[in-house]
DNA sequence: CGTTCCGGATACATCGTTGCAGAACCGGCG
DNA sequence: CGCCGGTTCTGCAACGATGTATCCGGAACG
């Protein structure tokens, strides 16, 4: 068997209870008590059992990420980072798969996992503001993304709609008139996707470029939606001289459809996404984007969650943080 | 408070233990009473305190995944197949990110990371087997890729001298003769890298062609890097009429670079990667490449990591399992 | 000199579950 | 009728830590 707090206090010949005041930095100790049961911890290899911890705290040092797809870029990349930005402050993180369906989030929200985390970033795709808010327990909650964005919740997100914006503005400094977009969802006004539409037509607008609804494609935020979007506008024979794609895998997707059918990028139609991937960077051509300044969502996101959870942050209603975004001018759309 | 089984024992009219029986499917129980049981359970809304039971039990339901970035693609596709074949068997994976560290590594191997699980799935780079074999504890380890290979672990892993012997068959067949390579490292034979350098070294023998080392070049598996080696490769006026990236991400770097000094892929120069991520698919041109089954790799990696754990598998040295690959063929290489 | 106060350590209960041992009950058999 | 073996259920201890209450001894105080 592993080396126990029991032994260790029979080590250093004091009570169990003094070895676990050592280990909790309780104030009153004698120096010389202290050192003899560190050297007693030392000696045997002592290390602390985490689950039994667990079981008389109640706390896991452990928060869950709940997101659709761990082999998304956009989402590892994420991960990968809020991972660091937790493990810095002692948690870990546990991720949880959604696939984006109703049943897998709400399980997520409600189950184990819920159980062995001390708070939850959740990233919404299926479930709206009401049902979160039915199912929600008492643990800390912190959204991510932009799907549902509700007073009730804390939200870390970016400034989706000031973002797209000013892309948008790019591609019409340009010279872009006819800037199809993809990925746009039914009725979706409050989302990321709605939100990144608002600010391309309120662009649009302040150009004085009448909007066309025939340029809006709708689709899954994936590379293959991405191309396949980009071949109903030709094969329809909508004109266009530009492409939004409201992620960079759309984007993407649309870029090697277009290269494909022998469509020049950025000549004849220039091509820009969002969410600056790493894999933006280096596609032929390097893909004009938008970087969410994922580093802030991270560590922002880390922050108010434990916030949260340690009680420093008390605010009643959702804390709503929006991180900076810079404009990443690359081939695609010079 | 949460419900706990005393409260369901409460209403169900039940010892405390009898529930616990229920739960755990004992043999013996009445059906009358089992139901009593269920349907408090049911009323109370009441789930199993997981930490209490991990506590009891000394097992976690987790499974530990060190990996060295959960943002490179590759690692990224592999966590999420692993995390829903696990979840298919109940159980979750933890992942932890070294960084390819020695530190961390090793911290991974023997710190509170392992007593969270019940097995780890390690992707060494920085360790090597002795090191390993010291300080891996009682519990099950499985390892991931090829730096480690040793008869002391169970391993699972692609036919990586194979595959490459293939796809560099592939390019001598489509005419290439001088096809450098990106990504490999110094003195590596029994790595995943040293694997795939020989299965190079081994067709183009086969062929009669020579080996030239001034075509091979060192680098970390990343797109800069590939970048960086084709630029090297270009700017020492080396010539060469194809590029086999020992990953994706180094090809993938290496087109980009390609294509951005004027170089045509693949009339001028052919590009190939290994691994088949995502992103492979829909590069411009499209990569052809080598995909390691990754789906089986998932599987078999799991399966054997929970037959160690349930004392299912029990062969003394480790167990090698190699899964199959297939060579995809794409227009960078066609 | 007796009392109060506090630093320093301890004993015991507790978190929610499962393993082990055994009690109570039942029908069948000698 | 007593004993036996199997079924059904129960109580107690234990997993390894932390919270609460308490105890003890010495310094400070009146």
């Amino acid at each position: 068997m592993a080396v126990t707090m029991n032994d260790v206090a029979r080590a250093a010949g004091v009570s169990l209870k003094t070895v676990s005041n050592v280990l909790n930095d309780y104030e009153f100790i004698r120096p010389a008590t202290k050192q003899r049961v560190e050297d007693a911890i030392a000696e045997l290899g002592y290390e602390a059992n985490l689950t039994a911890r667990s079981l008389r705290s109640g706390k896991t040092s452990m928060l869950g990420l709940v997101l659709s797809d761990l082999s998304a870029p956009y989402y590892a990349e994420l991960a990968s980072r809020l991972m660091t930005a937790a493990s810095r402050r002692g948690y870990r993180v546990l991720v949880e798969q959604s696939g984006a369906g109703q049943a897998a989030e709400r399980k997520a929200l409600q189950g184990p996992f819920r159980q062995l985390t001390d708070g939850l970033l959740f990233t919404p795709l299926a479930m709206d503001a009401d049902d979160i808010s039915a199912r929600v327990g008492t643990k800390p909650l912190v959204m991510l993304g932009e799907h549902v964005v509700d007073p009730r919740f804390d939200l870390v997100t970016m400034k989706n709609q000031e973002a797209a914006a000013a892309l948008t503005r790019h591609l019409l400094a340009g010279g872009r008139r006819r800037i199809a977009v993809l990925g746009a969802h039914a009725d979706e006004t409050a989302g990321g996707g709605g939100l990144r539409l608002t600010g391309y037509r309120e662009a649009l607008a302040e150009a004085g470029v009448p909007f066309d609804p025939a340029l809006v494609t709708k689709g899954d935020w994936r590379r293959d939606a991405g191309a396949a979007a980009v071949a109903g506008l030709l094969d329809a024979g909508v004109e266009f001289d530009a492409v939004f794609g409201l992620n960079d895998a759309l984007a993407l997707g649309a870029m090697h459809e277009l290269l494909i059918r022998g469509v020049r990028v950025p000549q004849d139609v220039a091509v820009a996404g969002f969410d600056d991937i790493d894999e933006a960077r280096f596609a032929s051509p390097s893909l004009t984007t938008v970087s969410p300044g994922m580093d802030e969502i991270a560590e922002r996101s880390i922050s108010l969650l434990l916030d949260r959870i340690g009680g420093t942050e008390t605010a009643a209603s959702g804390v709503h943080v929006e991180a900076a975004f810079e404009l990443k001018i690359r081939e695609s759309a010079p």
